[in-house]
DNA sequence: AGCCCATATTGCAACGTTGCAATCACCGTG
DNA sequence: CACGGTGATTGCAACGTTGCAATATGGGCT
């Protein structure tokens, strides 16, 4: 059986209310009573009861985030950010996934089980901001990955516009001019796909270029890159450069290239989105926008912090936009270097 | 505020048990009156608050998970089959991860800080499964990766003796014989990478074969892959296979055969160990020793709750061998096909 | 009609903790 | 010597839920 706060007591030969003086640290307790307290905590391997000290304070430490799922890389790194971020303010992270499953992501969010967080920040697939600020009903939440203009929300995110901006004027090098899309995701009808499209189309107007294909994907993984490109190359005008809006989404691509003896980048210059760890790694090793994650993580729990603590219901939602990189590599045409 | 089961009593004109019989399911409710309580609930927006109700029942619902890191693909894609098999059996989730650093290991299994969890299922890194038992200290516990003889708890591995020793009769084929191992880490002292090693030694022996060289590793990842291989390719006599104790280090070396312009598998055949995702989209693709990572989560789990239900404190630890199998793919020889 | 039984509903207490406010002991000061 | 003040300790109640056991209701049977 654990011991309880007044097994504690009864062996240190104090109340049970000193006892927990000195576990939480809520009085000054003399320093002779706090050793013999201490000594107790000790002997008997004392453990506070969470569950107890949750109900009596209302607060459970806990924070969710909500992914569409753990396992890829970039929502992996991701996640390691967001718990070390929480860690830091003395929060425990519950990791959450929604496989991009909107009906799982309104569970998890409506929290019809019941509430086992102090907060959450959620990545949206499928639900929109505003859908999203109603189900939570009342728990502060913090959105990552898409910037809406409005809503009571705070959201945190690269701007995704400028950043697809810039990987299309990369692309459209002199000597580059039938350039491709991969990634689009109109069945969703909003979110980060479209920003990144929108981008994509600005940026090549700005080189005085339009696209030669936008390939639309059910997900943004390795298997729907590998498809895409080979429908690219099957294309009568294969196209000299593909901008993908994700990392995953290129290296699958990148393996059909190699498939094919398409040379990267000579026939064809490749990018991704992301900068995930084997971008680095693979040959040609992957140009890509990397988002500045950790500062994604830090400014994310920070702001839930301030609305969980400060209840700021008043406060309307902040957008925060953090700041991104294009990293030129092998992809695109860059020297080849060890790594 | 939020409701209570008092408030949606007062307002379906029952009392508080017969709420909290028509919520949790616990008797026989008229169907009248559970019309009315569930009325009533939603009016009210009614959640059980769980840490009454953990409080009161003395199990939380939460399992931890312990793992070196999240971000890794192995890791990410078995915390995410752990999280399915949990969330079968009404369980969720508490990811934690260790960073490889023992001193957080442990204070994560003492639960200094108080029990958030009703049982665990640990990955080590750095402590020997003995240790883990009394750290753990009456709670249940599965530990996943080693096999070690003995002891209290329940283990849940492949053999990683046998799936080493296939992986080297499958590089000792005709015409090499020049073959090395990447991956040891003797620092540690024990755990998965002398067995590996061991079976590796084994296999390569039944071929009449040894070792030309075996590499060190501070981890298993792609960083330590390319350092690796790049000093195996400056070895006077370069092998002509290489076994890697993850696909992350081989996902390294393969790189940097490329920027060697070592070709794979005609100059270097190369393996790897996990069977991540990326292996199966790297040109050429990864052979491969793959564990069935479901069965894996799925008979933690299943071990794990016959601990935290049945109080099997007598039971003397298990050890569950889940299989594998040996993928042979482009790195070894096997034939490009389209992924 | 009277009785019994099954079904439906209820009250009480307890889970382990902490907020609040009261009490106690002791020291320095007027 | 009495008093005020500070520091240390304490008792009580409450957080929201459910186990237990008791009570109320109604129907069927003799």
């Amino acid at each position: 059986m654990a011991a309880r706060l007044k097994d504690v007591a009864a062996l240190a030969g104090v109340s049970v209310r000193t006892v927990s003086n000195v576990v939480s640290n809520t009085a000054t307790v003399a320093p002779a009573t706090r050793a013999r307290v201490v000594a107790a905590v000790e002997e008997l391997g004392y453990r506070p009861n969470l569950a107890a000290r949750n109900l009596r304070q209302g607060r459970t430490g806990l924070i969710g985030v909500v992914v569409p799922e753990i396992h890829s890389p970039y929502f992996g790194a991701l996640a390691g950010h967001l718990i070390d971020a929480a860690q830091e303010r003395g929060w425990t992270v519950l990791l959450e996934r929604t496989g991009g499953r909107a009906e799982l992501e309104r569970r998890l969010l409506d929290g019809s089980e019941g509430r086992r967080v102090d907060g959450m920040i959620v990545s949206p697939w499928s639900t929109s901001p505003a859908e999203l600020a109603s189900l939570a009903g009342g728990l502060p939440l913090v959105v990552l990955g898409e910037l809406e203009p409005h809503g009571p929300l705070d959201h945190v995110a690269l701007d995704n516009v400028a950043a697809a901006r810039s990987a299309a004027r990369h692309l459209a090098a002199p000597g580059r001019r039938r350039i491709a899309a991969v990634g689009l995701q109109s069945a969703l009808g909003h979110g980060t796909a479209e920003l990144r499209a929108e981008g994509f189309r600005q940026g090549l107007a700005e080189a005085g270029l339009a696209p030669v294909a936008e390939v639309e994907v059910a997900d943004l993984h390795r298997a729907e890159g590998a498809r895409a490109m080979r429908e690219l190359l099957a294309l009568p005008g294969r196209p000299d450069a593909v901008f993908c809006f994700s990392d995953e989404l290129a290296l699958g691509a990148l393996r059909v290239a190699a498939e094919q003896r398409v040379r990267v980048p000579q026939d064809v210059a490749l990018m991704g989105f992301d900068d995930i760890e084997d971008g680095r790694f693979s040959a040609p090793s992957l140009t890509t926008v990397a988002p500045d994650r950790e500062q994604i993580a830090e400014r994310a729990v920070q702001c839930l912090a301030e609305r969980v603590l400060g209840r700021l219901d008043t406060l309307p939602g902040r957008r925060i936009v953090v700041p991104h990189r294009l990293l030129a590599r092998e992809s695109t045409g860059a020297e080849v270097t060890p790594v």
